[in-house]
DNA sequence: GTAACTGCAAAATATTTGCATCCTT
DNA sequence: AAGGATGCAAATATTTTGCAGTTAC
């Protein structure tokens, strides 16, 4: 699966803005989200470029959503060289956003004779914002 | 998201050679890899509704790959009543191949704050079969 | 100036919907 | 016979690729 090297090398106004956005959700976003916060219109396949780059310098996540789409999300704890995924998302079912537990996680048990190299743990039920506000938010 | 009540009643032959597919596999499958390990050819369409009516009868889980597929896999666990997920899928870097880890699963910690309903963990790493074995499995 | 970046068009892939026909009960 | 199930065509959705024009360095 070895995909052709993306050159990410400018920082480019397009590039920032999408950064931006990413920066100031606390959830993980779709594609489509991505494109609705941005204040200037973006090319779709543009800000999929720069997902897929910020993706491969190991500054965003990649989260396969349970409903098909693809989420990003703010790596705020690895680097390039370390890019573990060993935490959990977390799925709200009342907001339906996706956030990152930053806490590390642990499984139990690993089964026997798996070697286990990462974990990522999707776990759905309400968030801590949810629990305490009977507020109606649809989206983040 | 409500969706259509999909009517599942009439045990057809399509369904149980789609059945057959799951049983046999002890790794979750994709709807590719379903149509190739049917006998008989069955309509792409056919095969998604068949797909998705069993996902409703909580016959079978549905799994979303991070390659962007939906993988499915028989539920040996649970009942339409009683359909958990809190259980992990490991994904075998070696072969290629989503098994269900059967064993009860623990999530530490749980954060603060959040109310968790049903735990999905997705491991990756090498399965038992292909720590066991030094052969070239491309997909079971 | 040049290589990287962007936008538009189009393709590739995954999944769903509509509808006429077929088959299980 | 009736309503669910199937197959074909077509639509929808998501993501990628090609290429020409633009821009950061």
């Amino acid at each position: 699966m070895l995909k052709k090297v993306v050159q990410n090398r400018r920082n480019t106004k397009t590039k920032q803005m999408v950064m931006n956005v990413l920066e100031k959700s606390l959830s993980a976003l779709s594609h489509e989200d991505i494109e609705q916060k941005l204040t200037e219109k973006i090319d779709r396949v543009t800000v999929y470029r720069i997902l897929n780059g910020f993706c491969n310098d190991g500054k965003v996540h990649k989260i396969a959503g349970d409903d098909g789409k693809t989420y990003y999300s703010l790596c705020r704890h690895c680097t390039a060289e370390q890019h573990n995924d060993n935490h959990a998302h977390f799925l709200c079912t009342e907001c339906h956003s996706i956030v990152c537990i930053e806490e590390p996680l642990a499984v139990q048990p690993v089964p026997k004779g798996y070697n286990v190299s990462s974990i990522s743990a999707f776990l759905t039920g309400t968030c801590s914002k949810c629990n305490s506000t009977v507020l109606d938010q649809d989206r983040i």
